[in-house]
DNA sequence: CAAACCTACAACCATTTAGTTGTAACTTAG
DNA sequence: CTAAGTTACAACTAAATGGTTGTAGGTTTG
């Protein structure tokens, strides 16, 4: 019994080299809306923070946090530019993050088919599926 | 200006279909490792809750909670064998979320590139953005 | 310089999350 | 039938999250 997963385990897996800290923080990152929603924003060109916070209802602290949070999970970089921060994503962290769901989905699928094909012994015909 | 973002809007954008309440689940589902370490273990065949629970060192309630999380968010489907429920992953939604981030980079970032361009060339007139 | 603007960060609050233990119900094995 | 195994769920706790307001410091602008 037990696995433990540590707490920071460097290496995993899949092919970008991600520890699973830096996937919990872009996965975590990426399931809040406004957080997407800013992604799309700064997609279209840099913005500054209070650009951003203007374009929501919530106040421009809230908006900094989820810059912050974007920030970690290196979704984003800030720049600075005078007395604003320019706030423009990273197109290299989304590749990766696209390559490791891939990933993720080619190991989690491929098994399940291979599995299926021993579970499905009656059903001889559904085997060669693809 | 005011966006505004309502707490739940059907449709969105992506190929696959996804409303954003549907995206933020599976997001959030996949940012915890014991999750995705769920999901590669029945990748491998079906599995009880049990099977599941002994294999960490956590309680078995944490596990079904867990399991709880991956299967509102369609990563995961329960089917009931006797006395136990057999946990298995559901490779349909996985693809569409593979779909759905390798859309969202090509969004993010094809416009990136484009404005990128702009920008270079707009260096100097960054004055009058402000 | 002074005022306005932009950002960072602390302190606080409400809600959610991840974990626990305990109890109840159902299913299978003896 | 009884006991053991499996699941569901309630109640509770600690920590994290998303939000707020307020304060302080750096940068422009007038």
């Amino acid at each position: 019994m037990v696995v433990g997963l540590p707490k920071s385990d460097r290496k995993t897996f899949p092919g970008p080299g991600f520890d699973e800290e830096e996937v919990d923080l872009i996965f975590h990152a990426l399931a809040d809306r406004t957080r997407r929603d800013i992604m799309g924003k700064v997609s279209q060109g840099e913005q500054s923070i209070s650009d951003l916070a203007r374009q929501y209802e919530v106040s421009f602290a809230a908006i900094q946090k989820h810059v912050s949070v974007l920030e970690r999970a290196s979704l984003v970089t800030k720049r600075v530019d005078g007395r604003q921060k320019l706030v423009q994503n990273n197109p290299e962290t989304l590749r990766r993050a696209t390559n490791l769901l891939a990933e993720y989905e080619r190991i989690w699928t491929h098994r399940i088919n291979a599995i299926g094909q021993i579970l499905d012994q009656e059903k001889t015909e559904e085997r060669k599926i693809r």
